[in-house]
DNA sequence: ACAGGAGTCAAAG
DNA sequence: CTTTGACTCCTGT
C-alpha cells in the first residue's frame, strides 16, 4: 500500500502495511501513484492535528535513537524543540539527535520537522524548505483552530 | 580504531 | 555581527 499526494514543489510519498505501521515516507520530485491513508491526506489538508491511527515502522527501536523517536513523537502538533533539549531528555548530545533525525525513515509520522537548532531552523533532508511549510502549516492551521474559540 | 554529523557554546576577530 | 574551535557522543566502516 503506497502513493503520493502534491505538498509545495514535492509529492510525499508514504508506504504503510495492512496494519497501518508506516515503513517509508519520502518527498520526491516526481508524483507516485496510489493511494494515502485518509489522516495522512487531512494532515496536509489543515484537517487534523493526529495522525492516528498510524504509527511508524520506529515505534518500540531500541538503543538511544529509539529513545529519540519515542520523545520527538510527543512533541504537540504546532510546537518546536531544540537538538538540545531532545539531547538533554535522552541523555545524549545534540549531535546525535541530527543524526537520528536523518537517518528517520518516517518523517511526518515522526514530527522531525518540528525539532529545530537554539539559532536558526536547522537541517531537512532534502530540502529545509519543506520544514518551514510544514511549520508553517501548523502553525495557520492552529492559529485558525484559536479563532473558533 | 576512527572519521564525521540536520549541534552548541564561548571566545576571538 | 561573523568566524573559529573545542566539546560531545553515537554510528558506520
Amino acid at each position: 500500500m503506497e502513493g503520493s499526494l502534491r505538498f509545495g514543489l514535492y509529492h510525499v510519498y508514504i508506504r504503510w502495511n495492512e496494519r497501518d505501521i508506516v515503513e517509508r515516507v519520502r518527498f520526491l520530485k516526481k508524483e507516485f501513484p496510489g493511494n494515502v491513508p485518509p489522516s495522512f491526506r487531512s494532515y496536509f489538508a489543515g484537517k487534523v492535528t493526529l495522525l492516528s491511527p498510524l504509527l511508524s515502522v520506529h515505534v518500540g527501536q531500541d538503543g538511544v535513537f529509539g529513545q529519540i523517536y519515542k520523545i520527538v513523537s510527543d512533541i504537540p502538533y504546532g510546537e518546536t524543540r531544540t537538538y538540545k533539549e531532545i539531547a538533554d531528555l535522552a541523555g545524549t548530545g545534540a549531535r546525535v539527535v541530527g543524526m537520528a533525525m536523518k537517518r528517520n525513515l518516517t518523517p511526518i509520522i515522526i514530527p522531525c520537522h518540528r525539532v529545530v537548532s537554539s539559532d536558526g531552523i536547522g537541517g531537512f533532508t532534502p530540502d529545509v524548505q519543506i520544514k518551514k511549510d510544514l511549520l508553517d502549516l501548523e502553525k495557520k492551521v492552529l492559529k485558525r483552530l484559536e479563532n473558533l474559540n
